[in-house]
RNA sequence: GGCGGGGUAGCUCAGAUGGUCAGAGCGCAGGAUUCAUAACCCUGAGGUCACGGGUUCAAUUCCCGUCCCCGCUACCA
C-alpha cells in the first residue's frame, strides 16, 4: 500500500505525576525522532499527544491533595507539556481530554456504536457507598488482605504483599470514601464484546506480522488465552470523566471508561488541530497510522482500540504499533510512588542547554527489543567519548583548520583521491542508511549509523594529515578540508531527528540556514569560498565526575527518604530502667562461617568469634540474606540470651538486626572496625 | 498459575531460513600523532553465544526440558 500521509500518535500521558526518562525513552522520543525525519523529507505527517486527565488514580490523588480532580490535572498538564517542550518533542499539537471537543467526540464516537448496537448491556453488582451514594472503583475500598493481613489493602491490590486482589476477597471491607462499609448494589454497563470480535480482530492481527516481536507476540497471547478474548465493560460508575451521552437510558452517573476515552483523544486532538482536515488524517484508507506506545499499552493499542475502530467504521486502523519495553534505572525499576526516576523538569533545570545530550543518550539506550538500564554513568560517557569526543571534536577540528589555513573560507575541491572517493560514497550513502533505520523502527541503529559518518570524518582527517600537507601538497588539503566541511553540513541536516538544537549549532557554525534531508548526501552543500564561523565551536561540554556523583547521590538519598517514609513505624515499647538494659550483655563479634540449615526457608546457622569464645548461633535471614554475604562481617549479639534448640542446633545468642516493616532483615555493624568481645554501653 | 519477550565479550547491545555467525560501541592495554574539547587514528586482549538433552554430516542459530530476568494478566511510558 502506497500511503499518502502518516498520522504519528505517542501514548497520551497520565495526568497525575511528572514525566521521567522512562516515559521518554519507551514512546516519546521514538515518536518525535520518527515525526522529524519524515518532515524532513517533506512527507506531510502530523504528530498528536495529549494529557489523559481521567480515570480512578486522578480522582484519587485529588481527594488526597484535598483539591479537585479538575485541580490535578491542570497542574500535571502544565508540567507535562513543559517537559515535552523542553525536550523539544515537536507534537502538532498537545490537548488534553477534558476539553469540550473530547467530550463531544469521545460521546459522538460512543453513540455510534451503541446507535449500531455493537455494546452488550450488563447488569453487575458493583460496591456501593450507602452514605457518598456511589458506587465504588476497586481501588476505593479498603480493607484486611486474605493473603498477608495487611489492613489496608486496596480493592485491587494488597501493596504489601503485591497480591492482585477483588474487592470480594477483602475481609472487612470498608470505603476509603467515607468508611462505610459498602453494600453491593445492580448497575448496568455497556460491554464492548471482544468475544464476538474475537476473529475479526485475529484477522486484523494476522495481516501485520510485520509488528516487533514484543507487539505480535503479546498480541497472540491476548488472542490465545484461555477462553479467547472476553467483553469489557467501556462505562464505569463514576463522576469523574466524560459522561455517558444523557439520551441513552440509565446513562445518569456514568462515565466512559479511560480506556475508551484516551485513544479517542488522539481523534479529538487531531480535529482540534485541523477542524476542517481532521478527516483526511483518520478516513482515509491511505493513511498511515502509528501508534507509538510503551509495551503495558500493547493490548490497548492493538485490540482494543483497533476493536473499537473497526466496529465504528469509519476509520482507519493502526498500520503499526512499534511499541518498546522499559527502561530501568540504575538496575531498578523505575518507580514514582519509591521516587526512583530521573524527572524531567528537574533534568531541564540541572542540565540547561543539554536536553540534546538526554535525547542522544535515551535514544542510544532506548529499550527496542528488551528492558534496557540507564546508569549516570553511561549518561556521562556516551557525552564524553560519543558526544564530545566524536562529533563535537570533529565539527571543532574542522571549523578550526578552515579558519587556519583559508581564512574561514571553503576551499575548492582538486583531483580526487581514492580516500576522497570513498568519503565520498560514504557521504553520499548516510541519509539512506540512517533513514532506512528510522523507518524500521530502528532508532538505535539509526543513531549509531549517524555517528558512524562523524567518525569516517575523523577518520578522514587522521589520515590525511591535512595539517602536515599544508606545506606540501597544499591542492590535496584544499580538497581534504572541502570534503570535510561538507560531512560537517551533512551531519548538520542528519543530526536534526535526534538533536534538534544541535543541528541548528552546527548549521550556525557553517553559517548555512538550516536544510531539508533531501539535500543531505551531498558533496556541494557548501560551496567554494563560503565563509564559515570565526570562533571555533564546543558543541558539547565534557561532564565531569563531579556532576554525575551528584545526580547518583540524589538518587539514593530519594531512596533512603522513601525507605524512612514508607516504613509504618512501631510504636514504642513501655519504658525500661538503665539497669533493666544493664542487664544485656551486648557484645561485637566476626562471622567466621556461614550456611543454610537444609529443610528450613529462614534459618541460617552462623560461627561466630566473639572474642573470648566462639558460638554457634542460629538466625531466622536466610530468605533475605546470602550466606556468603555475612561472611567476615562483624555483627552485633546479644551474648547472655540464654540459649535454645533450633532445628535441632544449640544456638547460643542472638545476632541483632534491624528489621523493616515488610519483615526484610538486615545485618547492623559497627561502623568501623572493633575488636570482638567489645562491649556495648 | 497462565501467556509474551529476553538470557551473546567487563558494560550496553547487534546477529543468523542451521555451514566465514562469533560481532559493534564503550571500557581496558599497547602504539602512533598533535589540527582538535588530554581529543582523534591504529593494533590487541576477552565470550564452551544461560544450562541439560535431542534432530543433523554440521547447532550459538531448529526441537524438548530446566533455571534466571522483565512484562502482561483488565486503567503508571
Amino acid at each position: 500500500m502506497n500511503f499518502k500521509r502518516t498520522l504519528v500518535t505517542a501514548a497520551l500521558p497520565y495526568a497525575n505525576g511528572p514525566l521521567h526518562i522512562g516515559h521518554i525513552a519507551g514512546c516519546y522520543l521514538p515518536a518525535d525522532i520518527y515525526v522529524r525525519y519524515l518532515r524532513n523529507k517533506n512527507e506531510d505527517v502530523i504528530f498528536i499527544c495529549g494529557s489523559d486527565e481521567h480515570g480512578v488514580p486522578i480522582t484519587i490523588r485529588a481527594q488526597k491533595e484535598n483539591i479537585t480532580p479538575q485541580e490535578v490535572v491542570d497542574k500535571y498538564h502544565e508540567i507535562l507539556q513543559s517537559s515535552f517542550k523542553g525536550l523539544g518533542i515537536s507534537f502538532d499539537i498537545y490537548s488534553r481530554t477534558t476539553r469540550p471537543v473530547h467530550y463531544q467526540t469521545a460521546q459522538d464516537f460512543f453513540r455510534k456504536l451503541y446507535e449500531k448496537k455493537v455494546f452488550i448491556e450488563k447488569e453487575t453488582e458493583q460496591f456501593y457507598d450507602p452514605e457518598a451514594q456511589q458506587f465504588l472503583a476497586d481501588r476505593y475500598i479498603i480493607g484486611t488482605c486474605p493473603k498477608c493481613g495487611y489492613d489496608k489493602a486496596y480493592g485491587d491490590q494488597c501493596e504489601k504483599c503485591g497480591s492482585t486482589l477483588s474487592p470480594e476477597e477483602l475481609i472487612n471491607p470498608k470505603s476509603a470514601l467515607t468508611n462505610a462499609t459498602p453494600v453491593k448494589r445492580k448497575t448496568k454497563n455497556w460491554y464492548l464484546p471482544l468475544d464476538k470480535l474475537q476473529s475479526k480482530i485475529a484477522a486484523y492481527i494476522e495481516q501485520h506480522k510485520h509488528w516487533k516481536p514484543n507487539v505480535y507476540g503479546q498480541c497472540k497471547s491476548w488472542l490465545e488465552s484461555t477462553g479467547g478474548l472476553q467483553p469489557r465493560a467501556m462505562t464505569r460508575d463514576l463522576n469523574w470523566g466524560v459522561p455517558v451521552p444523557a439520551e441513552i437510558p440509565d446513562s445518569n452517573g456514568k462515565v466512559l471508561y479511560v480506556w475508551f476515552d484516551a485513544p479517542i483523544g488522539y481523534i479529538s486532538a487531531t480535529k482540534e488541530l485541523l477542524p476542517d482536515k481532521w478527516e483526511t488524517y483518520w478516513k482515509s484508507k491511505d493513511t498511515k497510522l502509528v501508534h507509538f506506545i510503551g509495551k503495558d499499552n500493547i493490548v490497548f493499542h492493538c485490540i482494543i482500540f483497533p476493536a473499537m475502530l473497526m466496529e465504528h467504521g469509519e476509520y482507519v486502523l493502526p498500520h503499526d504499533v512499534p511499541a518498546n519495553e522499559f527502561l530501568n534505572l540504575e538496575g531498578d525499576k523505575i518507580s514514582t510512588s519509591r521516587n526512583w526516576a530521573v524527572w524531567i523538569d528537574e533534568y531541564l533545570k540541572e542540565f540547561p542547554g543539554k536536553e540534546d545530550v538526554l535525547r542522544y543518550v535515551l535514544c542510544a539506550t532506548a529499550p527496542e527489543t528488551k528492558d534496557n538500564d540507564f546508569t549516570w554513568k553511561e549518561f556521562q560517557t556516551r557525552n564524553n567519548s560519543e558526544l564530545a569526543d566524536i562529533l563535537g571534536n570533529f565539527i571543532n577540528r574542522v571549523v578550526v583548520l578552515i579558519n587556519k589555513f583559508y581564512e574561514g573560507k571553503i576551499p575548492p575541491t582538486n583531483d580526487l583521491s581514492k580516500q576522497d572517493i570513498l568519503i565520498i560514497n560514504a557521504i553520499a550513502q548516510a541519509p539512506k542508511k540512517i533513514g532506512n533505520k528510522i523507518e524500521e523502527y530502528k532508532f538505535r541503529d539509526a543513531l549509531f549509523e549517524f555517528m558512524q559518518l562523524a567518525r569516517a570524518g575523523n577518520k578522514y582527517l587522521a589520515d590525511n594529515e591535512p595539517w602536515k600537507k599544508i606545506k606540501t601538497h597544499p591542492e590535496q588539503v584544499a580538497t581534504v578540508l572541502n570534503l570535510s566541511a561538507q560531512i560537517a553540513a551533512n551531519l548538520a541536516i542528519l543530526s536534526e531527528p535526534f538533536m534538534p538544537t544541535i543541528s541548528k549549532k552546527i548549521f550556525h557554525a557553517l553559517n548555512l540556514s538550516p536544510l531539508k534531508w533531501n539535500v543531505a548526501g551531498n558533496i556541494t552543500i557548501l560551496n567554494d569560498g563560503h565563509c564559515i564561523q570565526k570562533e571555533p565551536l564546543i558543541l558539547f561540554e565534557k561532564i565531569e565526575d563531579a556532576v554525575i556523583q551528584k545526580q547518583t547521590e540524589k538518587l539514593n538519598q530519594n531512596k533512603k527518604q522513601q525507605i524512612i517514609s514508607v516504613t509504618n513505624v512501631k510504636p514504642l515499647k513501655d519504658e525500661i530502667t538503665f539497669e533493666e538494659f544493664e542487664k544485656c550483655d551486648i557484645r561485637i563479634g566476626t562471622v567466621l562461617s556461614a550456611e543454610k540449615v537444609p529443610n528450613t526457608d529462614k534459618l541460617m546457622k552462623l560461627e561466630v568469634d566473639l572474642g573470648f569464645e566462639k558460638r554457634t548461633i542460629v538466625s531466622g535471614v536466610a530468605h533475605c540474606i546470602a550466606p556468603e554475604e555475612m561472611l567476615h562481617k562483624q555483627v552485633i549479639v546479644l551474648a547472655n540470651l540464654k540459649s535454645r534448640k533450633i532445628k535441632g542446633i544449640e544456638s547460643k545468642g542472638m545476632i541483632l538486626y534491624a528489621e523493616d516493616s515488610n519483615g526484610k532483615l538486615v545485618p547492623v555493624s559497627p561502623v568501623s572496625a572493633i575488636p570482638n568481645g567489645s562491649v556495648f554501653k
